[in-house]
DNA sequence: TCCTCCCGCCAAGCA
DNA sequence: TGCTTGGCGGGAGGA
């Protein structure tokens, strides 16, 4: 409500600039004229009253004030003021609980629905939200920042939002919940209750420093904000201020939440943790008030979202105010793929609504930003320590074991174990692009977080697939000499990529990178990754603006397409072009013909399964997957599980098959299965290392291949077929002696898990013509039936067994997945 | 007295 | 340069 009393400090600065003579602080001299239409009566002095008590008819009273002049306004505040003296005017305001945010949100939702159809789209207009409900438009900032970091709103341009209500909140609080667990919320949260007890007489003492070192400890020293796909956030301002964005808080206040058991946090837990992620030297009492001030905002309206309600919690130190979570219970995370954690100086700042591929790209790179990208020991580190956790978890009894904080993070969270994986693998590839060496690895992550689905649930592939055969002669999975019947994976590679990535051998993992383009990365280009990528480990800006341009570009139109895309695409045409623009500039300066595609992330397949066939059908046919969808796939690695029944086209985001770098000892090389494959090179066998067993055992382990615990035999045999295929279809055929374009490499090995065996092949497609850059990145993103693209996936089954077969094809690359 | 949080200043940055 | 956005903290109402 614009209430008397903000209607009197509106008036003040217009009876300053209207009557200078008139100060601002003193009380106004009674208007000689009194309005006409609503002359100053006893009658209309006992309204005015009526009007004070009762905030419905204020309200009326005031809407109808609004309308008038802003000098009829102030007449009759004025004259009120002079009216009702005293005490007597102030009673005749209302309540700070009627002028409350969180009665302020309440309005604010009433204006719009839960679930809004997504034919009817709401636009909010923050000057009629602000003018209907008679608040500053700042009390709409406040609401609508945190509707953002819930997704309910995404901002659609200046003064313009677009309601999208819970339709996104499962997403959400999923995403959110994910998150908060790779930001080891609860270790902080108990480090800050342990200090609290340990220096209960002692609060502002060493409890900085101590604090400091265990949040330092985590590196959780960024700010981030949580996306989803196709809901993006569009900071109004890419300034320093979005990290201490409200929205960021409010996700942050939210992952708490969803992360605690009892999900019940107090101010001053949140509060600390927040401070404590933003600077954590200024734990000042200050900073502090001001957290609280800023987590009440935020409190208020996720109350008023029925998310949290308040409670007291009574400790030691006595009863402290707190929220509890009476949201949707979210549970574990086992669509994670559809979900999208990305750190704010990742998001395109003019983006829309990236849907979509794009948006799967990201997914499966979980936010933090870069500190994922910085802090790593080394994948060898990182496999034992999950091999040592899960033989502990196999190991042990039924009964609870007690998990130390280092254990638990990187155990029962597979996520965390794929945002390390994807951190030792985005800073190796900083280095390979320093050594100009990349060569391809044969990598795959992906564990199950959920049980696997009956077959009869499930007829299709459940395995996810991440594996890739390496490109190089170095690379070699593990093969069993069991060929009942197989699985075969083909990942198929540009040859200009291929031979980009040639410096350590093991393995292809779907990671962010800024990389390839159609036309392949130059050797010479390592110069440019090389930059690209430090500005991405740095700032992570440096692949914002293409994933923004190509997201748009690959943006199909579609049925799906909800009318504010379309309006976010209108209003984002400008800037779309503009980054455009800038991109061919910057290729141009460069004097390269790369395009440089944004920064890839683990793909979340499970976007685009066929779980719901009618769903997704037409979107499939219009180069988009619904997200909704339920996966039977691995989150993090790119196979599409499909059920036999559902033969057809599934498209799949865009994602960029970029080599891990495994750091491997050279004694792993023994390990290595021996390649026949005349078009391996056998030197580059000898020269490059091989996965070791461990880390091989892992990948496999995480896909599902086999079970934790079980240690494929050091010395697999590797069956290769020679392949030969210049179309995209697959086909066997003789080899060739090197690693060119066309050629297949295959090996499969026995999955005990799904007793069967799997084959993987590597093939290398024949580039498609050139491109100009700027059609090229249309190309890459276009949707199957484009000219350059066909189906993504096809499925078939023999009948026999859980069989499928199919190919993901991405432009450039193309995945095939096969089970017999 | 402390909790709660309204309120609006004012800076950043966009158009 | 004006406007939008939103960080920030004073300070007042409420418990």
């Amino acid at each position: 409500l614009k209430t008397p009393l903000k209607q009197a400090s509106t008036s003040q600065l217009v009876l300053t600039e209207r009557q200078p003579d008139c100060q601002p602080l003193t009380t106004p001299p009674k208007l000689k004229e009194t309005p006409p239409a609503d002359p100053w009566t006893p009658t209309s002095n006992l309204k005015m009253l009526i009007s004070a008590a009762s905030p419905e008819i204020r309200s009326r009273e005031q809407r109808r004030q609004l309308s008038d002049s802003s000098s009829e306004v102030l007449q009759t505040k004025h004259c009120l003021q002079e009216h009702l003296l005293g005490d007597e005017y102030e009673k005749s305001q209302p309540s700070r609980k009627e002028k409350s945010l969180g009665l302020l949100c309440h309005k604010f939702l009433a204006r719009y629905p839960d679930y809004p159809s997504p034919s009817q789209k709401s636009y909010i207009c923050l000057d009629e939200v602000t003018e209907e409900l008679h608040v500053e438009r700042r009390r709409i900032y406040d609401i609508v920042n945190v509707l953002e970091s819930l997704h309910m709103v995404s901002r659609l341009a200046r003064n313009r939002y677009v309601w999208h209500g819970r339709h996104n909140l499962p997403q959400t609080l999923q995403a959110l919940k994910k998150v908060g667990e790779e930001n080891k919320y609860i270790q902080q949260i108990q480090m800050i209750k342990k200090r609290e007890y340990e220096h209960e007489f002692d609060p502002d003492g060493e409890r900085n420093e101590e604090m400091a070192s265990s949040f330092g400890s985590s590196e959780q020293s960024e700010m981030s904000f949580v996306e989803l796909p196709g809901v993006e956030f569009r900071a109004a301002s890419v300034n320093g201020r979005k990290y201490k964005s409200l929205r960021v808080m409010s996700q942050k206040f939210v992952m708490l939440f969803l992360v605690s058991t009892p999900q019940i946090v107090s101010l001053e837990v949140a509060a600390k943790i927040l401070i404590g992620e933003d600077q954590l030297e200024d734990l000042d009492k200050s900073k502090f008030k001001t957290k609280i001030r800023r987590l009440y905002d935020i409190a208020n309206v996720l109350s008023s979202l029925k998310l949290i309600k308040k409670v007291h919690v009574t400790e030691e130190r006595g009863r402290k105010p707190a929220f509890k979570w009476t949201g949707p219970e979210v549970l574990p995370n086992t669509q994670d793929t559809k979900l999208e954690a990305t750190s704010t100086t990742c998001s395109p700042p003019i983006s829309e609504s990236i849907p979509s591929k794009e948006q799967c790209s990201k997914a499966l790179f979980p936010s933090k930003g870069k500190q994922n990208f910085t802090r790593h020991s080394s994948l060898i580190k990182l496999v034992k320590s999950i091999e040592n956790d899960r033989r502990k978890i196999q190991s042990a009894p039924t009964s609870p074991v007690k998990i130390s904080a280092s254990t638990y993070q990187s155990l029962p969270v597979f996520p965390n174990t794929i945002a390390q994986f994807s951190a030792v693998t985005k800073h190796q590839l900083e280095e390979q692009s320093k050594t100009e060496e990349m060569q391809m690895k044969c990598a795959l992550s992906s564990p199950e977080a959920v049980p696997k689905p009956e077959p009869s649930q499930q007829p299709a592939l459940s395995q996810p697939l991440g594996v890739c055969p390496a490109s190089h002669s170095s690379v070699s999975p593990v093969v069993l000499p069991h060929l009942q019947s197989g699985v075969s994976y083909a990942i198929y590679l540009h040859p200009s990529q291929a031979h980009t990535v040639t410096t350590y051998s093991p393995g292809f993992m779907l990671q962010p990178l800024p990389c390839a383009n159609v036309t392949g990365i130059k050797s010479n280009n390592s110069k440019i990754l090389n930059k690209i990528t430090t500005e991405e480990g740095d700032t992570q800006r440096g692949p914002d603006e293409p994933t923004k341009s190509l997201a748009a570009e690959e943006r199909p139109e579609t049925k799906s397409e909800t009318s504010s895309q379309r309006c976010l695409k209108r209003s984002q045409a400008l800037p779309e072009s503009n980054l455009i623009k800038r991109r061919k500039s910057d290729e141009e300066s460069l004097d390269t013909s790369l395009t440089f595609f944004p920064s890839g992330y683990l793909i979340p397949l499970t976007h685009c399964t066929h779980g719901n066939k009618a769903e997704c059908s037409t979107k499939e046919k219009a180069g988009v997957c619904s997200l909704q969808h339920t996966a039977y796939s691995s989150p993090i690695t790119g196979v599409i599980p499909m059920p036999a029944s559902e033969l057809k086209t599934v498209n799949i985001p865009a994602f960029h098959i970029t080599p891990l770098n495994i750091m491997l000892s050279p004694n792993s090389i023994a390990a290595a299965p021996v390649l026949s494959n005349s078009c391996l090179n056998s030197s580059s066998t000898s020269s490059a290392p091989n996965p070791s067993s461990s880390a091989l055992n892992f990948m496999l382990q995480h896909i599902g291949l086999i079970p934790a615990g079980v240690q494929v035999p050091a010395n697999p045999v590797l069956q290769h077929v020679p392949v030969s295929s210049q179309s995209e279809n697959i086909s066997h055929s003789s080899g060739s002696t090197n690693v060119q374009e066309g050629k297949v490499i295959e090996f499969t090995f026995y999955s005990p898990i799904n007793e069967s065996n799997f084959l993987f092949s590597l093939q290398f497609l024949q580039p498609k013509e050139p491109q100009e850059p700027q059609a090229v990145t249309e190309n890459f993103f276009r949707t199957p039936g484009g000219p350059n693209t066909e189906p993504a996936l096809s499925a078939n089954s023999d009948g026999t067994q859980r069989t499928s077969q199919g190919t993901l094809y991405i432009p450039q690359r193309k995945l095939e997945v096969s089970e017999d």
